[in-house]
DNA sequence: TCATATAGGGATAAATTAGTCCCCTATTGC
DNA sequence: GCAATAGGGGACTAATTTATCCCTATATGA
């Protein structure tokens, strides 16, 4: 696992949603457990973008930070469930209100975002 | 100016939102040019664990996705105020309400997020 | 004359995050 | 026996983000 090294801030509530929201997954997959998509193999299904060995990583984090839990079944093949903690649920309506404020503004994010990104790389990436 | 390799998905509201928000200091910029520190300088001071240099190019993606807007005043020394477009001001209440929620579970985050960083970590850095 | 304040930018290095590849477990179905 | 399934993890590499260092310009005050 990283070792960090430098120490983060943890002055205000900022900082410490922060620590524990950032990363790329880590809001998606808050949202689809909260949606009842429990199982790893779920949740990798509707993020495909995302590798496995990252999602289980950002997965790892929420639990560390008591988000969601974790509930191994010892069946084989193996059988594993998270859910959002009580803890967890409290996050949920900020994720909500993020994701309504980016679906209201749709068109203009989409078009102050793709001006910055230049067109070699769309041109590269097409097929992806 | 660093050229993005990959596509950033622009899926769903919280892709979109990711894209303009992400940043270490991004959030904390627009929370205190709301509060008015308008100035970059004022910023700095705000914000001394970030970088002059980190935070002008965070304060350019911000205007270049049009959250905030920049005046420069041709006199000498240079003076630059920036401000909230009317884009910016409606992510303010979002802001509002992450920083809330971190103030409200201030100790247990403090705590969960502090567990995961290791006193070695601690001890090297005490100074800072 | 020299330091200070103001704002900014290039080059480069360091830190961090994400992604790829390959391997392991044990059972069921063919 | 062999493939598929479900969940994980180590080693390593690539991508991205932040930080550090140094340099530019001009006016003011000591």
């Amino acid at each position: 696992m990283y070792q960090r090294k430098i120490i983060p801030n943890l002055n205000c509530g900022l900082d410490l949603i922060g620590e524990v929201l950032y990363g790329k997954w880590k809001i998606r997959l808050l949202w689809f457990i909260h949606e009842g998509h429990k199982r790893p193999s779920e949740l990798q299904r509707k993020i495909p973008d995302a590798s496995r060995r990252v999602l289980n990583i950002q997965l790892k984090e929420l639990e560390d930070h008591e988000l969601v839990s974790k509930v191994i079944y010892p069946v084989v093949p193996p059988k594993v469930e998270y859910a959002l903690t009580e803890f967890g649920k409290t996050v949920i309506p900020l994720i909500s209100a993020l994701g309504q404020w980016g679906d209201e503004h749709e068109d203009r994010l989409r078009d102050v975002i793709l001006k910055q990104i230049v067109i070699p790389d769309l041109h590269d990436n097409l097929d992806s």
